[in-house]
DNA sequence: GGTCCACTTGACTGTTCATTCAACTCGGCG
DNA sequence: CGCCGAGTTGAATGAACAGTCAAGTGGACC
């Protein structure tokens, strides 16, 4: 069940999934992968044939990754879907802290520093960002009429994905929890006035 | 008046300016930076000591254009001080949309691709996102009683700064301003709410 | 036991990078 | 006129970079 013997081309996706979050595509060169997966350049280019289709597996594996290892872990015991949207910043946060804020969501770094029109990339970003997107849009459409209905579920789940991927951005910047937090806590007010306002009030 | 004979230094802080923003600091290369200011690199190395004092001298430059190059022209014409918010909004969707989605916030994306802990760096980050913030929460407490006063107008504020980067980032990662406006809409609503709340509403 | 081939090894290549430097230009000043 | 030094020139430097490759290794299959 454990102890998965992980050949060298999964070693090498995990050693540069860690280091693209920590220090970004760019500035990890493939000697650092190497390094951290404890490879000859060799392995890593019979595997993949450039740096890039590096990055693109890395990207598919965040994808993989989002229902088993980001929303299931955030809600687990919460069943409310509104607090599992919370939930779910709330696990931002706890990364935030654990990393004394230095880490933060991969998908949003990666997004703002790759430029170049490159598709595979860019397709894999998007598709990071509309799964999160579509799984906090579930939780809304879930909370029924708890919300106004005349409020866009789509545009109101891309607000939390901006609360979120924003207060990791300040929180990085000025090392602090509190732009973080702050955010959360106008978003909170927000959901209690549209609660407030919506069809189905009920604790 | 105009014509002011820029000398080499500030062509160099100028190009960097701008391939700082298109490209990110760390793939931008001297090289570019030169080829942009025309500039040789003797002349560079003799007014910045390293590459990260031009980044320093264009986060200072970043810093000083806040009030007269971002807000003022995104203000002209308007005296409301909620609609200065959406018209700053306005203006970085308007940015967004003449560069096809691919250039956004220079500074968020700064902030999200420098790593280390590099104190001069960090903190003109930091002062940039705070003058930002402060501009905005200006506007709110101009807003005085058409907003609920146990709102807390520095979270707020910084709620609007994380739509306004998120939304780039996802505008800049889907090529598409839709996300942009949705959270721009939500935003809208929760205004809308806001008011709708306070002690002193009329239109 | 022989053949095959997926995988590994690590030295190597050519390029690009930030940075250096000796030599130069030229306006100002005594 | 002669000299000074702020500013400029562009070739040179060595480190770091992504990517290549000839030579291996070892398990699987006949």
């Amino acid at each position: 069940m454990s102890a998965p013997i992980p050949n060298t081309a999964d070693r090498i996706v995990f050693a540069a999934m860690e280091l693209f979050g920590e220090k970004g595509y760019g500035s990890t060169s493939v000697a650092d992968i190497l390094r951290a997966a404890d490879a000859n350049s060799g392995s890593l280019y019979h595997a993949f044939p450039t740096k890039q289709d590096v990055l693109v597996a890395v990207l598919q594996r965040y994808f993989d990754g989002i229902a088993p290892m980001l929303l299931a872990p955030a809600w687990e015991g919460v069943t409310d879907p509104v607090e599992r949207i919370f939930a779910l910043l709330a696990r931002y946060r706890g990364l935030l802290e654990i990393t004394d804020c230095s880490y933060g969501c991969p998908i949003g770094s990666l997004a703002l520093e790759i430029h170049e029109p490159d598709p595979p990339v860019r397709a894999l970003l998007a598709a990071n960002l509309d799964a999160w997107v579509m799984a906090i849009e579930a939780c809304l459409d879930a909370a029924g009429d708890r919300l106004p209905p005349e409020i866009d579920r789509r545009g109101l789940a891309q607000l939390v994905l901006s609360v979120m991927e924003g207060g990791v951005m300040q929180a990085r910047t000025h090392r602090s929890l509190d732009s973080f937090d702050a955010g959360v806590a106008a978003l909170r007010d927000y959901f209690g006035r549209l609660q407030a306002a919506a069809p189905g009030k009920n604790p």
